[in-house]
DNA sequence: GTCTATAGTCCGATAGAC
DNA sequence: GTCTATCGGACTATAGAC
């Protein structure tokens, strides 16, 4: 017998996006939220800072799994295709789940205050990059910029991917690199 | 004899900054703000949606100018050109109001809040900026790439220009270009 | 201009696991 | 005993409703 059912934290993730979809994020309470998880308002902030944090659990896992592909990256690799080579990595993840990252784009897409959430993450998820790409001994200006640069890849790329506006059947890591070949002549100018 | 004190918003404006900066973001009620104004927590959410908006005016301001400047690029620019010169426009009026930028600046980088706010309007003056370049005749993907990109040359340079972490005596227009130049050879890979 | 709902914080209590 | 996860209630400020 125990105490608690397990998992709290995720019973919380999965009814949070659950509820966002039905009925959209600010019409949800978090205490709605902590009821269909049989759980209290009062738990759910100790798992998760505010009602935003719930759709970004994966993330600190997603930035560590960049870094480490930056890292690795082969020595040869210039820092624009050491970047890259992270993001296909990733996105071999999300490609994986593409159902539910869709999903969880349609709620993000739809509420303002998510959008600001998702870019901040996106930031911190470059500026980890850059960081991978000094300790590659890539110099500023030129591992920021390279970080930036392929994250403006990324947005485009999972623009394409998720809307569906890319040719059909076309994968993430593809359309990344489709992509990057563009940013090449597009900065040729 | 005068109703009112003229111009509500500008003196909400200043005394926003003016306390953001003295005791921080979070440590500053609305309530203060109006106080400091002369006016109401009532007539604050009259101008302002939230109490981060407040720092946030020029922003619509700000993305007419970029659209205008791409619009009006010389139809011989390239659209990676057509977005740093529109991009150049917009850094000689941060130039010319450096110290308030710089204290604006500061209080962004101290509250994670501000920082979603100013990500989600760079990422809305990007999305203009590609919408502009649409209307040269530039189809997607190159148009939001070329956009995405002349932002993250942006950020780069803006950083270096902010931090003063620039060669002493750098302005922001030719930091852009020095970027952009190296943007061209991070492509390149 | 007042009233109210909700987000988010603080302090403390409780019950098991180790 | 210590540690951790849950729960309870009171509280403030934002933000929106009336």
């Amino acid at each position: 017998m125990v105490r608690w059912e397990p998992d709290a934290r995720g019973r919380l993730e999965r009814a949070a996006l659950e509820l966002y979809v039905e009925r959209g994020f600010e019409q949800t309470t978090v205490a709605e939220i902590a009821k269909r998880a049989g759980l209290t308002e009062r738990t759910f902030f100790r798992h998760f800072a505010d009602k935003r944090e719930v759709l970004f659990g994966g993330s600190a896992a997603l930035q560590e799994r960049l870094v480490t592909a930056v890292l690795d990256a082969p020595a040869g690799a210039s820092p624009i295709e050491a970047v890259t080579a992270a993001l296909v990595d990733a996105a071999t993840l999300l490609q994986a789940r593409r159902a539910a990252v869709r999903r969880r784009h349609g709620v993000i897409t739809a509420t303002a205050e998510l959008q600001e959430r998702e870019l901040i993450k996106l930031a911190a998820l470059t500026g980890s990059m850059a960081g991978a790409l000094r300790r590659r001994g890539v110099a500023d200006p030129t591992a920021s910029l390279s970080a930036e640069a392929g994250m403006a890849v990324f947005k485009v790329a999972f623009e394409r991917w998720v809307t569906g506006s890319a040719p059909k059947g076309s994968d993430l890591p593809g359309l990344i690199r489709d992509v990057l070949a563009d940013l090449r002549t597009v900065a040729a100018g």
